[in-house]
DNA sequence: CTCTGGAAAATTTGATCATATTCTTGGCGG
DNA sequence: CCGCCAAGAATATGATCAAATTTTCCAGAG
């Protein structure tokens, strides 16, 4: 009598699975994360709401979560905004990421697959690739793909999203970083890296893992000692 | 000649200066955290908003709150609940709090006061008065209100939430773990703790502070491994 | 005749939106 | 210079839609 097929026809739906707020939430994650929000920068909830063509309830979530992840910060009484990050909140987490870090990169090692590695390979040929062109954006996206995908290997969720929450902290200002001093002359240690992941060696890969976040974690210091310096 | 009194008896509403969503985190977080809500317990957000008696859209944002602290997970598509720790699980938290307690045990000592060492030291008495009576919720409460200070006065703010946060993971197993041991013969390093606070000696209470960590995790983990070995 | 398995309906739950209410803030007038 | 008023933004409620789970009912097999 009624037609069981007509449910497949009038679904073209399946891109609607994920819903609006978690949508949100990664669209404004991605943003902070490669610094496409400047660290300072108010944001009002009404005003993403617009910006974003969304209601306000899935942007309060979003905001909620990211504020939760120290992506945002209240500012006030009634804005939130990009944190700007001091010297001394560098000091703290360059600590916390000689552990993080090393300690993923050690687990990572002893679990990587050679499908694993050849994965780990291209993503840093395509670091290498955005270095050449001076893509800014691609450069961002890549690193972060690399040490996540370290982070995944490594088989330590609590640990790993400890590590990428950091990233949320340090991205906005790395952006700054890298966009004033360019892509040339970057810390690469990935090649270390793979060398070590390749031959088993965890030790050494701790210590590239480790080497790798202290280059790029001393830029974001030194600037933000010179910057610290005008006031 | 008007009446500035007249504010004041108008304004008995100074209570609801904190907003709903706020004042719901902080409920869910302390039942979370003091092991009230169960491991494994699924809750739904209209039963929580019937619970608490709210609308769902505070209780939505502080669930959202509570997921990305890792505090609650999702459950399947449609419910969240505490997450059941495993053994894999505590040593990661075990590996981050060795030189998250540590270094903020290290740095609290080197900026501690008279007043704030005043302080901790009635918080320990609260806790030893708990554990005499083996009123488990109060020593729950004391021994974070303990550490919760030391972490203030170290003056980290990044490394002190994610010490807060790993709380929130262990803290329901932690519950389970002294209801079925009792408040007796549990371990305090919080004597020793204080002696190195009042003598400076900045090393010892890293030290202090790693051991006290340390005792309280391998009961977990024992009670972890007892409990796994069954299945 | 009873028990089990599956399918469909109903109820429960979650997501989103529109709207009202409250609170902050900035400007204007005394 | 202070206080009041207005505009705007955020919070919170209720309604509505969609999805999932549960329950119930029926059929077939033992």
């Amino acid at each position: 009598m009624d037609e069981p097929a007509l449910k497949m026809i009038t679904q073209p739906d399946a891109a609607t699975n994920p819903p609006a707020h978690e949508v949100i939430y990664r669209r404004l994650r991605d943003q902070i994360l490669f610094g496409e929000i400047a660290p300072g920068q108010a944001l009002t909830i009404q005003g993403l709401a617009d910006r974003l063509s969304a209601g306000m309830t899935p942007v309060r979530e979003a905001i909620r979560r990211l504020t939760a992840e120290g992506a945002l910060v209240f500012q006030g009484n009634r804005r939130v905004c990009v944190p700007e990050l001091t010297a001394e909140n560098i000091s703290e987490i360059i600590y916390a990421r000689q552990w993080l870090e090393s300690h993923l990169g050690l687990r990572a090692t002893e679990r990587a697959t050679p499908a694993a590695l050849t994965r780990l390979t291209e993503i840093d040929r395509a670091v290498d690739r955005a270095i050449l062109a001076g893509d800014l954006r691609s450069y961002l996206q890549g690193n972060h793909a690399f040490h996540a995908m370290i982070y995944d290997l490594a088989d330590a969720p609590i640990l790993a999203e400890m590590a990428e929450r950091l990233w949320l902290r340090f991205g906005p200002s790395l952006r700054v970083v890298i966009g004033r001093i360019g892509t040339q002359n970057l810390p690469d240690k990935h090649k270390d890296m793979l060398e070590c992941m390749r031959t088993g060696d965890s030790e050494g890969a701790a210590r590239a893992m480790r080497e790798d976040m202290l280059q790029g974690m001393e830029q974001i210091r030194d600037m933000l000692d010179l910057s610290e310096r005008d006031n």
